[in-house]
DNA sequence: CGTCGCCTTGAATCATGTCAACTACAGTGG
DNA sequence: CCACTGTAGTTGACATGATTCAAGGCGACG
């Protein structure tokens, strides 16, 4: 069955802080700020610009709920999704040093977010060394998932993308309690697949179906049911253990001195 | 002609430098703690391993002179390179989060180059507030260049990913003064151009010809020479100007209250 | 009841990959 | 000095994975 949409509230928090317990002890101070931080809670439907490729903006965005991509639109409309942001993600934390966006930030189902407005962000930064560290985690692991899909759309075969896709949709979903054991709901159209693997709409299909018959996967409308984890990890040509690595404990000292 | 390799010394300064300060006003006492932290200058040859996939690092490396590539490297052998190193490019700045290597960087010629442990680059974001945006500035640029490298693997044509290569790489050359207005050495084989542009190295021989007999490029060796920028550009889908942007006023005053 | 978005499938075509052969050149060791 | 070897580049012939074109199905919606 496809499962409900989670959708948390400014009560019960955001994904992100749960996300980020993995990586470092939040204390009861700290994950206060970013409670506040986030204030408010603001509401977009589907097929919303939440940033604009081209444009200036002065935020950054976290998703507290939904789905958004994150793409890049060539002049004769290839496109081009960089990746799946979804709830916890924070979208560019980088804002405060690159005004003018590389890229649109879009919804693909309604999302409930919040802008920080650049100015938050370096106040992040200067002034609560171990939430800066978070920053710096959390770019650091968007770049290594950038590195992943620049390996996959350069090397892999269409079906080991559309593997190497679920896996880290799958794994990113279930960290924050998004997906079960058994598979997830994924509110991308064909085309987005296809815009996100660099494949054709039409191959993206074959491909899924492929992986269907081949008992690796089941689909109903947009839930993905993984039935096949072995072989479909094989398939996506994971080299590395994709889980983040927590602080060091040296570092974790070091920020202590202030 | 190919033009000398430029063999920057430690009294003479990094690139970096040079490249920062179209970023930001370098004050003295600021480049002088680059300077400093960059001590000592090592060397390496040709095909050496500064940063090895999968291991342990505690440093990040700042390269002054040579070539490396950021690469990573599949169980069955197919390999795909991230991007081109070069002379300025501090690699990998977020080592103090992430301490296991999600790729490699290797030499392609001899190279000058320093390590900045992790503890000082902490040091530099907690301690000096103008540094730590330049961290974010150097990470975020990185981050665009993916971004750039993704689409062009997803959506570009073997020729307009050839043409997308070589006008990043010119680019980016001359802001550290290392091409001149009609070209640049470009250390590589067409084995690594092919591991960077996701093709295979026949089809990288074959376009690249085609470049030169459509009167685009010229090469000798491994000297490249812009024949007709237009075109070059044209092909390469560049959206926007890849122009650094330089620091925001209301930020810049923002670090002065530090 | 028509239209629209999305999924699905077949057939033809094309871009790119694979295999194989040849050239050039730089070492290297006898 | 020469034979030998290895790396890099080049080119042709052929194979194939992926795209394009075209058509039809199905559900949602006005």
């Amino acid at each position: 069955m496809p499962r409900k949409p989670h959708i948390p509230t400014a009560a019960t928090g955001s994904p992100l802080i749960g996300k980020l317990r993995r990586f470092l002890d939040l204390r009861p101070a700290e994950s206060e700020a970013l409670r506040v931080l986030a204030e408010p809670w603001r509401q977009a439907p589907t097929r919303t610009d939440l940033i604009t490729q081209g444009q200036n903006r002065t935020s950054a965005v976290l998703i507290h709920g939904g789905w958004a991509i994150r793409h890049r639109t060539l002049a004769d409309g290839r496109r081009q999704i960089l990746d799946f942001i979804l709830p916890g993600d924070l979208c560019d934390p980088s804002v405060f040093v690159t005004p003018v966006a590389g890229f649109s930030l879009t919804t693909i189902t309604p999302c409930t977010y919040s802008l920080i407005g650049a100015a938050a962000v370096l106040d992040l930064l200067s002034r609560s060394p171990r939430l800066g560290v978070m920053l710096w985690w959390i770019e650091a692991e968007e770049q290594a998932l950038l590195g992943d899909h620049l390996v996959a759309l350069g090397r892999l075969s269409a079906e080991e993308r559309l593997a190497h896709l679920l896996w880290e949709l799958w794994w990113r979903l279930r960290r924050v309690g998004l997906a079960g054991e058994d598979g997830f709901e994924w509110p991308a159209t064909q085309e987005m697949i296809a815009d996100a693997t660099g494949l054709s709409v039409v191959h993206v299909n074959r491909t899924l179906r492929r992986l269907e018959r081949s008992g690796i996967i089941r689909r109903l409308d947009h839930a993905y049911r993984i039935r096949n984890a072995r072989r479909l990890r094989a398939l996506a040509q994971l080299a590395n253990a994709p889980e983040p690595a927590p602080l060091q404990p040296d570092i974790e000292a070091r920020l202590r001195q202030h």
